[in-house]
DNA sequence: AAAATTTATTAGGCTTGCTTAAAATAGATT
DNA sequence: AATCTATTTTAAGCAAGCCTAATAAATTTT
């Protein structure tokens, strides 16, 4: 069975907005797919009549587990499409997510597997979500908001929260990416911004809107770690 | 501007259509595309009010110089992209088409000159074709139908007539490919066979058919060639 | 040159994916 | 409970790209 690219969006845009929010809205997903609600109830009916989702007028929809399946190896050519890009091509990691917004709907099984296994079988994406394998199996990620961290804790930066360049200029000028280790140094109550300290131990100041939308791992506590002997 | 990939098939179907005949005919343009004859015409219409196209009714078809140049870089796109699924993901010439005939419609500009760097800039792609550059310029073969070879002729094979699987698992059948050196043994006058030696001296039998539909680039001509000393 | 045949165009209609405007339903407010 | 408001659906229509059937033009045959 082949769907059509814009089928396919759709998928994609009701399993990432079903991840944050449990059932989806027919307006969130118009929002999402920069389309009328009108056009969302249309496509809504035609995704539910090939099972693909479940659906009852006014009480918003949800994959099914074949949606799902769809939807996920669709985020799976995107991302591997992603790594390409940065890994072989060079391009920047604020440049790739349009570019992939096509390739992710070349239709050949095989070619994304020859291209997994060709990039070695990377676990994450230039952006550090990750990338499911070929049974659309996906680890699922630990990270927290930066913004949650107590004062002291030392994180390394894992993924961003959306795909827009703008979020990626910011970064690259703050000279942070994945994988960047931070400390959380100071919270200002005033604004929720945060004082992080870099690995050169350079301060820069981060606020409330870039905080909530980097995601990292915890290393360790300072202020709970035993003292040293 | 950008073009629907209905519409950029359709100018690529013109220009390889109008370098075998000159001007082009619906029929011929609908059988290509595997359409029927009235839609060749709507869409004739279309191409040739966004000045695409040279046409007038009943009078066949021509690219004005925008449509060639466009045509030009869809093939451009094809040909890189079944290079790299040959030379990086080890995909067989024989399958490659089908997945350029969609990844040709990637838009992206910067990213068919980055792969090109990435391929070290190849001429050819796997069928022998050449690979225009990024201006649009595109080396023009001297080969020959392998047909119309004189007997004792030695020659190398260039390109194959057609895309089709079929040739190609006849030619891995019999050992040839692109760059294989041959030399015409006998040719029989009942059904245009040839009988032709490899490089490992072995001979086999080439019909007509096959031979018509592969070019080669002759080396000498044994038997215009001087006597050794 | 007329007739027959081939080739191409027009007419009318279908599906997909989108739009705006109007109507219906659900949820919140008084 | 009635009313207001926000959300969602329905209705009607448009463009792209295709189809079949009918018609027209060009070409070939007689
Ligand atoms: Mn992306
Ligand atoms: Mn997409
Ligand atoms: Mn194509
Ligand atoms: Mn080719």
């Amino acid at each position: 069975m082949k769907y059509s690219a814009s089928k396919e969006n759709y998928l994609k845009a009701v399993f990432h907005l079903q991840q944050a929010q449990g059932t989806v809205s027919t307006n969130a997903l118009a929002a999402a797919m920069q389309t009328r609600a009108a056009s969302v109830t249309d496509m809504l009916k035609k995704l539910k009549s090939q099972k693909l989702l479940q659906y009852e007028r006014y009480k918003g929809v949800k994959l099914t587990a074949e949606g799902k399946r769809l939807a996920i190896h669709i985020v799976r050519k995107h991302r591997l499409w992603e790594y390409f890009l940065v890994d072989k091509l060079g391009f920047g990691w604020e440049e790739v997510h349009e570019m992939a917004e096509e390739l992710e709907h070349i239709s050949s099984k095989k070619l994304i597997d020859r291209l997994e296994e060709y990039l070695g079988f990377p676990d994450t994406d230039p952006h550090g979500d990750p990338i499911p394998d070929n049974q659309g199996r996906m680890r699922v990620s630990k990270a927290v908001q930066l913004q949650e961290l107590p004062v002291r804790t030392t994180c390394i930066i894992s993924h961003v929260g959306d795909q827009s360049a703008e979020i990626m200029e910011l970064l690259n000028h703050l000279r942070l990416t994945i994988g960047t280790r931070l400390e959380v140094k100071r919270k200002f109550s005033f604004d929720q911004s945060l004082e992080v300290m870099l690995p050169d131990e350079s301060l820069i100041t981060i606020s409330q809107h870039l905080s909530s939308n980097l995601f990292v791992k915890p290393e360790k506590n300072l202020a709970l770690s035993g003292p040293e002997s």
